[in-house]
DNA sequence: ATACCTGCAAAGGTTTTGCACATAC
DNA sequence: GTATGTGCAAAACCTTTGCAGGTAT
């Protein structure tokens, strides 16, 4: 979470063009702490920017994220993945070819109950990324773009 | 992860009707450990049953999951969400309205390195699930149906 | 026999892409 | 001035849904 004048050096420091609309959704995003979506950032800032473009938004998250000032939560590959192990289990993700491992440890089972107000917790998962053993040795054969 | 015996006594006991089609997708998601989609279940399920449907692996999917059988990993719900905040935090998300939480807790930062074989951890990131304070207590104002 | 499931095809929703024009540097 | 970004519309994907015929109990 960066003030105006410290997005302005990053995306000299990066050499990547800062445009009013990286700018703007980068500081709507910013603002809020409900994680919206990339169509919930779109609604609120063509108020604003009647003619920015929910493509544009989209196209903004990605660089963002691709210079590390903004995160996604939830799906990083949009696309649903099943597990017959319900039991408590854990998951190393590989960020380069998407591989999804079954981590077992029972000392990330039981965490630290968090301190969110009226929350009722029902249950936790770790996930830990990274990159496999594969995709680790040969980078050449990754099949995810590293975002 | 059930043998046979136990998931026919399981679709019994629940009175949910156990047809090739449910069996069939059990047992293969059983039989592997990649995690795979709908889609990759479907690919791999055809050869063996060529009249399945993607229709079907999606809503048999769903079955099993409603069932306790089966876990989703990554987006519970399909659409990506985004954070200004990439500084190491965790999330609480709510199972009925998707609201999603940033939690801080500098004991969740360092957890014990899990033993993934050549896998090169550069993160992590716990999800608690629950129901949020304005959901636990207005079950009838659910937005998401609960999976 | 009856309720529910399957397959098909179409629809719905999210994200990506190609191209002409505009803008940052 | 040039490379890159933006907006628009279409396309590509993943997932859901409606319906007619079929199956489990």
């Amino acid at each position: 979470m960066k003030n105006r004048e410290e997005v302005r050096t990053l995306f000299k420091t990066k050499k990547v063009p800062l445009t009013h609309q990286r700018l703007a959704v980068y500081e709507e995003l910013s603002g809020r702490r409900d994680h919206p979506s990339a169509e919930a950032l779109y609604e609120s800032l063509r108020k604003a920017y009647p003619s920015l473009s929910l493509a544009t938004v989209y196209k903004t998250l990605q660089t963002l994220h691709e210079m590390g000032m903004v995160a996604r939560v939830d799906s990083p590959a949009a696309q649903a993945r099943y597990d017959a192990i319900v039991e408590t289990h854990h998951h190393a993700v590989c960020t380069a070819c998407g591989r999804i491992e079954d981590l077992f440890d029972p000392r990330l089972d039981a965490l630290p109950e968090p301190k969110a107000a009226g929350f009722v917790i029902s249950g936790h998962s770790v996930h830990f990324h990274g990159l496999c053993a594969k995709c680790a040795k040969a980078p050449s054969t990754r099949t995810i773009k590293e975002k």
